[in-house]
DNA sequence: TACATTTGCAACCGAACGGCTTCATAATAC
DNA sequence: GTATTATGAAGCCGTTCGGTTGCAAATGTA
């Protein structure tokens, strides 16, 4: 079973539930309000999630809140900065990595 | 069939092959020689990134350049801003919110 | 023309996904 | 003590995913 942040937010789903819980922690029950879906299901998705590290439960008598961890997103964000980087050196020397490849593959 | 740039990313082979055509344009051949599975099956997520505006295809005699469009990449980064942006707000009204949230869900 | 190379497409297959329903458990309310 | 509420776990089911093989089309070469 894979299991990524990036897998963790490739389901629509899953975004919206990051995306409500960033402004606050919420309930199962609270979240699931806003679906069209179970609350059974949004627990599945709450169970990804916090697998993943994007969520960390909060017992509260016999509430759970779902907090999101902010920290994790910055994963994602540092994938991004691999290309950031890759492209400002490709920028540089994109007619030369032209030039070489088409020698290459002639 | 869903098909977005974040179910495009949630697969760990077609990461790797962003990440290598972002360095230069590849033909499926040749990206296929940095895996271990069969050409057909990167030509599958070829298709995949195509349809997601994240490679763009270029014919050269019997040749398929696959190149990266880094500007796609920018809608990962829109999405992460919304957090962003959501995070600072947050952290200024937190003691706020979770006054709010008690007495909501009482 | 005949043949090799590069590529994409279709069909197939097992595993994973994302819903669902049902049931168990723990905390609270009556 | 009993009923209610909040939640998670288990199992089912149809669909999607990511690999495979086989084949056809288009281009380049002898």
């Amino acid at each position: 079973m894979r299991r990524d942040i990036f897998q963790a937010i490739a389901d629509p789903t899953r975004r919206a539930i990051l995306v409500l819980v960033a402004v606050q922690a919420m309930t199962p029950n609270a979240i699931a309000e806003h679906f069209d879906i179970r609350r059974q299901s949004i627990s599945k998705h709450l169970r990804i999630l916090s697998e993943c590290d994007l969520l960390v439960p909060r017992q509260e008598g016999r509430e759970i809140f779902y907090e999101l961890k902010i920290d994790k997103m910055k994963e994602i964000d540092a994938w991004l900065d691999q290309f950031r980087k890759i492209m400002e050196d490709s920028f540089k020397q994109l007619d030369d990595v032209l030039f070489t490849l088409k020698n290459k593959n002639k």
